[in-house]
DNA sequence: GTGCGCATTGCAATCGATTGCATAGAGTTT
DNA sequence: AAACTCTATGCAATCGATTGCAATGCGCAC
C-alpha cells in the first residue's frame, strides 16, 4: 500500500457546514463526478475506488442531498396527503378513521419508495394544494374526502393536477375517487337493522357531504323497500364529531322517546350516540341498536361492541396510491374505484345480545 | 374512452412542461432576475411591472419552484415527524393517542409556516432518520417516543443532529425530550383509586417503554404510600394494541378473580381492559374501576366515561415544535420539558356511579 | 453640452449533484 | 514503434431561482 508520508486532508466539513459530495471527492483525491459515479453503484468506476470512496461516504456520515438531485433530476419522490378541515366546525382530524387512513396510505408510499407530506388544509381554500404540485413541493396529491368542494375538485383535475381523492363517485366528476360502496353499505345497515325487527330508526350524519347522502340514500331506500319510512324528525345533521354527535342524539331521542335503531355515519357518531342513549337510560341493543360506519379498530372493543360497515382501510391506502402513481406515470387517468363494502354485526345491533 | 380532448390554455410553456421562470420572464419581457425580485415584491421593481408580473404568474398560475429555491438558499422548511415501529409487534401507529399527536403537531408547524414530513420507521432502523437530515429532506426531526432507543437517540444528539422526542426525561440523556410527568400521573391514578377504597389493582403496560416503566414507578409509588403492594401477578407486560390489551386483562382477572381496580398505561388500553372485564361479568366501576392514561378524545364517549390522566397534547405540539426550531436557530438545546398532567376523573372508576 | 444622481433592469455566478463527452494512460496488436 | 482498444476518470453544462454588481436611461443642474 502506499507510504503513510502524505497528510490527509483533515475533515473538510468540520466548519460546522454539512458534508458535501465536494468535500468527499477532496477526501478520496477524486473529482465529484466519480464520487457521483461511486455511490450510485456506476459499473465505470474501478471497483476498488468505488468501495473506497463508499467506505468513506459511511465513514462521514455522508448523503446525497436530495434537494439537489431533485433539482437535477426533475423528479420528486413526495405525496401530499391532504385532510380537509372546515373552520368553522375544526372538523375532521379527531376522526380515528382519518387515522386509520393515514397510516394505511403512509406504509403504501413507503412500500413503493414515497415519502409523505401531510397537511391539513382549510377546505374553503384547496387552492393551496395547486400550489404544492406547481412550486414542486409534490408530485401528486391525495385528498382525503371530497368534502363540499366537488366543483373545486373539478376545476383541478381539469387543470390536469395529478390528484385522487378519497370519497364518493358523483355524477359529472372529472377527478379519480376511490371509496367504499357508500349506497350498498347504508341498504345493508337498513336490511340488517330491518331483520332484527325494529322501526323506528333514526339516522346521524351529515348528508350535505357526498359519501354520507350516499349512505342515508342507500338507507332509505332499503327501509322503504321494508315498508319503513323515515320522517325528517327522525334525522339530524351534524358533523363528524363526538361532541356534536352526542347532543344530536339526545334531541332525537327526545323528539323520538320510542327510537329502536339508530344508524350513524361514522363509529365516531355512534359511539357518542350510545354514550347519550346511557345518558338517557336506554339499554343498547335491548332497547336500541346502535350501527355505526368504517369499522375503526376501536369499534370492536367498543361497549357494546359496535355493529358498522367496513371500510377496508388498507386496501384504500394501496388503491388510493396506485391510482395516483399511474396518473404520475402518464398512463390515462384510471376510473375511479368502488372497494368492498361489508356489514359486520356485533353486539350493538343484536335483538339478543350474545351471552 | 371519450375525446381525450384537454381545455388547456394557450400558454408558452405548452409543452405538457411545468411553467417556470423563465417563461414568465418572457411572457413579460423581462429578465428571469426582474421576475424574481417582482414576486417577491422588491422594492427595486417599477411598481407598475411589479403589478404586472403578478398578475401574470397568477393568471398562469405559476407558483416558484421551491426545489430550486431551497437548494439557492440552502433554507428547509420541513420537519420531519417520525413514529417508530416494532416490527414484531407492527405497535404504535394504531394508538389513538398517536393520531392527537400529530394533528397538535401539524398545526404547530402549519403556524409557523413548516411542513411536516410524515414517516413510519422501523425502531430497529433509527438511523435512517438521521439520513433524513443528512440528505437536506429535512431540516429537524420530531421523534414521536423514545421506545427501546435511548442509547441511539444519545449518539444522534450526539452527531448534533437537531432531534426532539415526545417521551421520558431519562438519566444520562444527550437528546432534548418533550413529555408530561409520568411518575406523577401514576401516583395520581394510585391516590385516587385508594381514595375509592380499591384495594386489589392490577396494571397493564410494558415497563421496557420508559414513560410506562415512569407511570408504573409512580403508581407503585402511591400505592406503597398507602400500605397497597402490587406483587408480580398483578401487572401483565401488553403493547399498545387493543387485542394484546383484551387478552392481558383476560388473564389477569383469571389470576386475581377479586381485583378491583385496573390501571392501563394508555386509554386503549383501558378500553380492551373495559371490554373484557365485561366479558367476564364484572361491571365497571362497580365492580372494578378502570383508570386510562393519555385522554384521548374518545375517552370522554366511551361507556362509562373513562377516568384518565391527561397529557396535554395541545402544548405538546407546540413544544416539541419550539424546542427544534429553537435548535434550528442555533440556540442551545433547550432543556428538556416536563408537561402538566393531571387527572380527569370520570365515571370508569368512582364508587358511586354518577347519577 | 456635459456630468451627476437615481430609478430600473440585466448579467452572470451560485447552490449541489448528475451526465455527455473528452481524455489520460495502460495494454494489445501489427 | 505506431496505431488502436478499452478502462477509469475529469471537465463543464445543466436543473430553476436568487442576488451582488454593472449597466442603462432619464431627469436635472451647471
Amino acid at each position: 500500500m502506499g507510504k503513510p508520508g502524505k497528510p490527509r486532508p483533515v475533515t473538510p466539513a468540520d466548519s460546522g457546514r454539512r458534508m458535501q459530495m465536494a468535500d468527499l471527492a477532496r477526501l478520496a483525491g477524486v473529482s465529484t463526478s466519480t464520487v457521483s459515479r461511486a455511490l450510485s453503484g456506476s459499473e465505470l468506476i474501478n471497483p476498488e475506488t468505488r468501495e473506497r470512496i463508499q467506505t468513506l461516504a459511511r465513514k462521514f456520515n455522508y448523503t446525497i442531498n436530495s434537494v439537489a438531485t431533485g433539482l437535477r433530476s426533475g423528479v420528486q419522490r413526495t405525496i401530499a396527503v391532504i385532510v380537509p378541515f372546515e373552520k368553522a366546525s375544526r372538523q375532521s382530524f379527531a376522526d380515528p378513521f382519518l387515522h386509520g387512513m393515514i397510516g394505511s396510505l403512509a406504509d403504501a408510499l413507503t412500500e413503493r419508495g414515497y415519502e409523505m407530506l401531510l397537511s391539513r388544509i382549510d377546505a374553503d381554500q384547496l387552492d393551496t394544494v395547486a400550489a404544492l404540485i406547481d412550486s414542486g413541493r409534490a408530485a401528486g396529491v391525495i385528498l382525503i374526502g371530497q368534502w363540499r368542494h366537488h366543483d373545486q375538485l373539478n376545476a383541478m383535475a381539469a387543470r390536469g393536477l395529478p390528484l385522487v381523492v378519497w370519497g364518493a363517485h358523483l355524477p359529472h366528476q372529472d377527478y379519480c375517487t376511490v371509496g367504499g360502496d357508500n349506497v350498498r353499505g347504508g341498504r345493508l345497515v337498513a336490511e340488517h337493522l330491518l331483520a332484527q325487527g325494529r322501526r323506528r330508526m333514526v339516522f346521524l350524519g351529515d348528508c350535505g357531504l357526498p359519501e354520507v347522502a350516499q349512505r342515508y340514500r342507500g338507507f332509505t331506500a332499503g327501509l322503504r323497500a321494508g315498508g319503513v319510512g323515515l320522517p325528517a324528525q327522525q334525522r339530524k345533521t351534524v358533523p363528524f364529531l363526538a361532541e356534536s354527535g352526542r347532543k344530536a342524539m339526545l334531541a332525537l331521542i327526545d323528539a323520538n322517546p320510542a327510537l329502536d335503531a339508530v344508524f350513524a355515519s361514522s363509529d365516531l357518531l355512534a359511539m357518542a350516540a350510545v354514550g347519550a342513549l346511557r345518558e338517557r337510560q336506554r339499554q343498547v341493543p335491548a332497547d336500541v341498536a346502535v350501527v355505526g360506519y368504517d369499522d375503526v379498530e376501536l369499534a370492536a372493543h367498543f361497549n357494546p361492541p359496535l355493529s358498522t360497515v367496513r371500510q377496508p382501510i388498507h386496501e384504500a391506502g394501496t388503491a388510493l396510491v396506485d391510482a395516483l402513481l399511474m396518473m404520475l406515470n402518464g398512463k390515462p387517468a384510471p376510473a375511479s374505484a368502488l372497494l368492498e363494502t361489508r356489514l359486520i354485526v356485533r353486539e350493538s345491533s343484536q335483538s339478543t345480545p350474545a351471552p
